[in-house]
DNA sequence: ATATTGCATTTTGTATGCAAAAATGATCGC
DNA sequence: GCGATCATTTTTGCATACAAAATGCAATAT
């Protein structure tokens, strides 16, 4: 189950652009994204138990296509499965933040590598357009727009490495720790340190230097997994 | 779906250690563990079609535990699903060799700081144990019981790192690319060379070098990656 | 008062039934 | 003889029905 939905559109009709198939996705698969979106986005809070029967009135779906959807979510990490005691939403701890943290890292040191030999000037130039506007939004304090241009160069960075094995597995890992509770928080300190990290990441893709690349984004990683510990912290103190 | 069934020893009765619950696996699990077996094992060659009907015979079970096992696989990459079209074994090319392979030798990288770091002396000793048994099988040209226990040394270092969540992403992608029918042809030369890189593995886990031996796991890795594509074209050609 | 047992309710696990889509094969036209 | 069209069969997708397990609560016993 594959979320990235490859629309190839060299096989369509090129001349109609608005001719797309209708979509036709399963319902499984229509619930595997809302609800991963919704674990995602942290309005369905770690711990909390989903009873099939409330969602499947609140999606007006049977049981059927909704438990094929939560054993695939399940087996993403984003849910945990007691047998006969239902579906919880995965409770991030510390100790899962750093158990994914180093894994992640060594997925971005690869994709540094790989993307310094391979990325395009064409690839290059839109990152830098997205770091530019992201720069933006940080000197304005908007958080919020800030935050998805990072998600989104970040995504642009691994795809760019060419290789969809980790691009997907990155993906996942990601979605473990988002969880977007902590958008609202980061300091100020940690804020600046970020977008500095992110100067120079893209300093080293301009250079092509692969090794430096692999080290920033491994940095840049461990400040998130501070930003996210902290987070989680305040989230358990004095929520 | 975590397939390590986690007991924990401390909440039963200490004294009764034959009282452990009786094993009440879903069908589901048990599906998933049986076909994954079978398709890791080669037994579901790549490409082949999984009907329902014919799956719920010979398991006799209804369709729907089989699917929910079928949504589970594709996501861990081992099953196709085409939609309204069925299921089939995900054939492993080329290009998923070079993806899966680079990634899986970051992960061992990142395995071989963390073991060196925390590895007690008698986690070496129980590996050192193995690969002196390995050497052994492949003195005597043994071939299965060789893999066997090649397999499990790199599964008990990886588990040394004490990272749930990197040796659960090795262990999926170990999954994907062992389709063990290769394992009947590696070669003479390849065969000494593995043998000797596991030497050097052990000689840098003993001297605790961590650095050293990211490197050579992940050189190993490279030599395994070799073999996995010589097995492929050696199917696809004169098969 | 506390612990335990039994029952009712809720929730999950599994099986089956129905409808839509795809594969198959036969008939017809050329 | 070859290709297209349509009916038949198969297979998947979804919904529902039934069974088993767990949970909550009340009654009882200690």
């Amino acid at each position: 189950m594959t979320t990235d939905v490859t629309l190839d559109p060299g096989t369509a009709t090129e001349t109609a652009p608005e001719a797309q198939p209708i979509e036709r996705r399963s319902l499984t698969d229509q619930l595997v994204s809302r609800l991963r979106e919704l674990i995602v986005e942290g309005d369905l809070p770690p711990g909390h138990r989903l009873r099939e029967r409330e969602l499947c009135e609140r999606y007006r779906v049977s049981r059927t296509p909704l438990r094929e959807a939560l054993k695939v979510l399940a087996s993403e990490g984003l849910l945990e499965l007691l047998p006969n005691r239902g579906a919880r939403v995965a409770a991030l701890t510390a100790e899962d933040v750093d158990a994914v943290f180093p894994v992640m890292g060594a997925l971005e040191a690869l994709a540094g590598e790989l993307v310094a030999e391979r990325i395009s000037e064409a690839a290059l130039a839109e990152i830098r357009a997205l770091h530019y506007q992201m720069v933006l939004h940080y000197r304005r304090g908007e958080l919020a727009p800030y935050y998805r241009l990072n998600q989104q160069i970040h995504e642009r960075v691994l795809a760019a490495a060419g290789n969809p094995v980790l691009a997907s597995l990155y993906r996942t890992l990601t979605c473990r720790v988002r969880r977007s509770r902590y958008q609202g928080r980061m300091s100020a300190e940690r804020w600046s340190q970020a977008v500095a990290e992110h100067e120079d990441i893209l300093a080293a893709l301009d250079r092509r230097d692969g090794q430096a690349l692999g080290c920033l984004l491994k940095a840049h990683l461990e400040t998130k997994s501070q930003t996210v510990k902290e987070a989680l912290s305040a989230e358990r103190g004095p929520e």
